[in-house]
DNA sequence: CCGCCAGCCTGAAGGC
DNA sequence: TGCCTTCAGGCTGGCG
């Protein structure tokens, strides 16, 4: 499931191959989607260059050099291949660049989206508009944090899966956070002091470099833009680690449903 | 306004 | 073996 690490992964990939290229035509394989794209949205992009790659929050945007964008958001189980065929499965939509290679785009949930859309719109988009700070960006400080969580009555786990908090983490990285923060992921999170948003802020860029810097997390199907695994499950402290021994006192790891989603955390180390 | 939760979607895995 | 249920989960829209 890609969250900003998966994002990052893949743009980085995508990049050193696809700078400077252009598409020299499209096909939209998929219309039943959320957000159905248009062929004539995705039109302006057609033998314009890729002048640039840019991660906003889980979005992957590609600028083209007449002002126009695409903009993918992966959502649950959506993949971004670079491919010299194209017998792919669920393909939502693909693309071909000279020397008859495509950019493929694949979803098996559908969760996902693509937009063609001028460079100038995409702050304004509605699905971009409302974001909260990027997890890695310099205005997610300890500042910011700390005034969300002192006017919230949720949990701390609630707060931080809540995109216009923070934006880029998901399940995963929120239970392998607030393992390395001590807390409890049903800490009320005006109870949260400071310092503690302090920390958490510096572990939160912490975590998502080093889990960057291992290509992201593989759990179910996520591949990078090469159709390769990434290697931070092998890091997991928490995360699908039921009945398995805290790293750090034995104690074994519990799981509980919070908001309806897996919740994973070491009693004896988080405590509420 | 805020918080919670069903629903979207499909395949894998587990229970009986 | 096979059917049924549950789970995975980012995000939206609707409800209280």
């Amino acid at each position: 499931m890609p969250e900003l690490p998966e994002v990052q992964t893949i743009i980085n990939g995508l990049k050193k191959q696809l700078i400077g290229a252009k598409f020299e035509s499209f096909k939209i394989i998929q219309k039943k989607m959320r957000y159905p794209v248009e062929a004539r949205q995705l039109e302006p992009i057609l033998n314009q260059s890729i002048v640039s790659f840019r991660r906003k929050e889980k979005y992957l945007i590609l600028y083209f050099a007449n002002g126009y964008s695409l903009l993918f958001h992966l959502g649950m189980s959506g993949k971004l291949i670079l491919s010299n065929h194209i017998k792919h499965s669920y393909v939502i939509a693909l693309f071909q660049t000279k020397g008859d290679s495509y950019l493929i785009f694949s979803d098996v949930r559908r969760f996902g989206v693509l937009l063609g859309l001028p460079d100038k719109e995409v702050s304004f988009h509605p699905l971009i508009k409302k974001l909260g700070a990027d997890a890695l960006s310099k205005e997610f400080s300890p500042t910011y944090l700390w005034k969300k969580l002192q006017r919230s009555k949720r949990a701390i786990k609630d707060m931080l899966m809540d995109q216009q908090v923070v934006a880029g983490l998901g399940n995963i990285y929120v239970c392998e956070l607030l393992f390395r923060v001590s807390l409890h992921p049903q800490t009320s999170a005006k109870t949260i002091s400071f310092d503690k948003s302090k920390q958490m802020v510096t572990e939160t860029k912490k975590l998502l470099r080093f889990a960057i810097q291992k290509q992201g997390s593989s759990v179910s199907d996520y591949v990078n833009s090469a159709g390769k695994k990434g290697g931070f499950q092998f890091f997991f402290s928490v995360y699908k680690k039921e009945k398995e021994p805290c790293v750090r006192c034995q104690t074994l790891i519990v799981r509980i449903k919070q908001n309806n989603r897996s919740t994973f955390f070491c009693p004896q180390c988080q405590k509420r």
